[in-house]
DNA sequence: TTTGGAATATTTACACTGTTAAGTAAATTT
DNA sequence: AAATTTACTTAACAGTGTAAATATTCCAAA
């Protein structure tokens, strides 16, 4: 069926429309700046004609947020490259601060709203993209430690440990919390990456017999 | 003057009563279901005569948020009495965590929304609160490394560290990030606590020669 | 005691928000 | 060509924060 086909490639063609419409707004004006109305305004339909294509808001923020992992992935492809396992967990953390700060609005999509997550139980399925970063960070934890680059300890509470610091860094940062801290805006990225190192170099054990 | 003495008796009356309807809707509904008009409705008044006594709603935020502090602080009056400052140090973490959890509303207002940060700077003045809380690790910290207890290192650097450590955790649980990491609820808290005891620890350096 | 003016409170209104239900026009099938 | 399905729009509801205009209350001076 020809027909059917076309409409199928029609639907999806306009659900694009209304997701780079959505993106455009958010990158641009921010997550408050996006409303129904205005991204009906950007693809030149009605907004109710939006809820043809996406249950509500949320929906959208949802794919949108899906959007920002794979951003956040494929900075992380560089990272294969890297063999010693504990440069590789600094190399991680790295990507991870400098794209929360890069992408502070997909970074509040990914690990600060709520919204995102809610949808997440609602649709009855699982956080495909945090359970993937999380599982690499796991298994570079793990690979350190067999390597004797790190004291062996639990690993899930380590990944814990380390995702929370650079998590707090990060969204200490964009939340404005950091001014008296490191009052001068330019000093705040090396402060983190400072915050980082300081945590890589506590947690190497390689040269301490 | 009795009277204008009177008059400004009155005039605090009412912005406590504002104060107390907010803190009400604010820790029973959460922050998205304050609004001024059933601020409005409880106080009795009429939506517009709150703007007579707050200039906009992130005025009235902004004073929750300080409400916030003075919570925590009286949660971290038992600190007083722990000479060691290492284990100060963990109370201190653990009281900051066991706010967190037990009051997600207040710690959002105090750390995570952007709003108050902004009615700071808007009128021009510091983030004592948070400044003060910051004062008090660094200062533990900088006593731990003078009496030998953790490395000694830059107190700024080690001071974001640990502050992003306990934030992240708070943050990551109180917006659902963890539940592929801690599938069942009653276990983030142990969970959370045994990250910032592995913190801790490895801080310690104190039985290490 | 009455009057004028300041302080206080309310009504009305604006410009938004997400979302639902009903109505319409176009495309497709019968 | 008529009937039916699909795609879309209009109108509406129930909210939101907030500004301006209006009304009321209160107190001091004439």
């Amino acid at each position: 069926m020809g027909i059917a086909e076309r409409k199928e490639k029609q639907k999806l063609e306009i659900r694009k429309q209304i997701l780079e419409a959505s993106m455009k707004l958010f990158v641009e004006e921010g997550f408050s700046n996006v409303s129904i109305r205005r991204i009906a305004d950007i693809i030149e339909y009605s907004p109710t004609t939006i809820y043809l294509y996406f249950k509500d808001k949320d929906e959208i923020f949802y794919n949108l947020h899906e959007m920002g992992f794979q951003k956040l992935q494929e900075m992380n492809k560089s990272l294969d490259d890297i063999h010693n396992p504990l440069l590789r967990l600094h190399k991680m953390g790295e990507n991870y601060i400098q794209f929360g700060m890069e992408n502070p609005e997909f970074y509040d999509l990914m690990f600060i709203q709520r919204e995102p997550m809610e949808k997440l139980t609602e649709m009855g399925c699982e956080w495909q993209n945090g359970e993937a970063a999380l599982t690499r960070l796991r298994d570079t934890l793990v690979e350190c430690m067999e390597k004797g680059y790190i004291a062996k300890t639990d690993p899930t509470v380590l990944s814990l440990s380390i995702w929370s610091t650079v998590h707090g860094l990060v969204s200490l940062a964009t939340r404005q919390r950091l001014e008296k801290l490191v009052p001068e805006k330019e000093n705040v990225m090396p402060m983190l990456r400072q915050s980082l190192t300081w945590l890589v170099n506590t947690l190497d054990i390689s040269g301490k017999g």
